[in-house]
DNA sequence: AAAAAAAGAAAACGATCAGTTGGTTTTTGC
DNA sequence: GCAAAAACCAACTGATCGTTTTCTTTTTTT
């Protein structure tokens, strides 16, 4: 009663991630969701109501995984070691790699003004949380410049990273397709850390 | 035999390009374009083909429009000032302010892959052209540490300026609403151009 | 005033859209 | 093995989609 049931939810759900990526809310159907899982489509509706309570889900669990992923990379890092902005900067470029599906959702989610996106805030929350911690730290063992606000630090670093990721496609036109390179990618990194280490 | 067709294909244009940008190539309709536009809908084949090519039409024009914003910003400006960063980072931002369509039509076209950008690259090969020489005029004369890539320079000055437009409704809700105001503005301003002094 | 270009009105096209319904089959729990 | 939950099948709403067509009206040029 309960397995059979989770694993077409999980098929939905599967189906409607990479379909929604890919295609966006209003370029994606129903149907193509429900044809891609191999399921009914009265199903999507038996289990999420609406094509848009759908896409808030799919949402929501990309955002619990990146979260849970954040953990993870949290559990492993030495708050106390020098480098935390090349840390953070190889965490998230690692993650754009690995799970484009993350930046594409978000980039609908943040054009779609229909899609809610205030439950994502909770999910963050801990994640910014630990991020102020560490740059408080690194300020204050020196580690990074004392003249630079918080804000400036991350968004600085969330922003280059996704920047590059979002806007490939007109980037690469403009700046040579190899600045996705790995050589190109160690480069902006190592000077992102060199910007904000203290002298 | 011209005067009016221009001025139809101008309205169509002026309300393409409003909801395109609003809703995305897939959210919006071709009706509600002809209706916005008071025009009848097959003027908008008859001018430009097919919803695609207005698409393309559109992210062109936005385009031109911003390469010619910039011919204008960067004649008045000093090649050999001090501060070449915090220009540009405020040009960026006063962009951003004052055309919203410009970001949001671009990351629409980022995320669609069925829309054609190559036809972009062109456009915005001067403005590249001359940021690469302000950028190297800045190093030789000391006013942009030296030990920094053109490539991170520009990435993260347009990277920052543009996630905190493009993802300003997810970042809201985990930075506290307040992080686009004037005052935060200036102060990330004013720390990115510190990160890229010469000390 | 005649000729040509431009725009309008309106219906049609087949396709697809989100969402619903009713009946049948399969799987599961007990 | 029986009952209930889960899933499928398939047709069906009514609306909308991009695109085309036919015909009429308005504007412009000469």
């Amino acid at each position: 009663m309960q397995l059979r049931a989770e694993r077409t939810r999980r098929a939905i759900l599967k189906s409607a991630r990479k379909l929604f990526a890919a295609g966006g809310f209003a370029g994606t159907s129903v149907d193509a969701i429900a044809l891609n899982a191999k399921v009914n489509k009265q199903r999507i509706y038996a289990y999420f109501g609406s094509k848009k309570q759908l896409f808030e889900a799919i949402l929501l669990e990309v955002f619990s995984e990146s979260a849970a992923r954040f953990e993870e990379f949290a559990s492993g890092v030495d708050s106390s070691s020098g480098d935390v902005t090349g840390l953070l900067v190889q965490y998230y470029r690692k993650l754009h790699r690995e799970k484009p599906e993350f930046q594409r959702l978000l980039s609908w989610a943040n054009l779609e003004n229909a899609i809610d996106t205030t439950v994502l805030a909770e999910v963050r929350k801990s994640e910014n949380c630990a991020l102020r911690n560490w740059f408080e730290n690194a300020q204050q063992q020196n580690n990074i410049r004392c003249d630079i606000s918080f804000e400036s630090w991350l968004l600085t670093i969330m922003g280059s990273t996704y920047f590059v990721c979002s806007n490939a496609l007109t980037l690469s036109s403009t700046l040579g397709g190899d600045f996705m390179d790995d050589a190109a990618c160690t480069r902006r990194c190592d000077d992102l850390v060199k910007l904000f280490s203290a002298t």
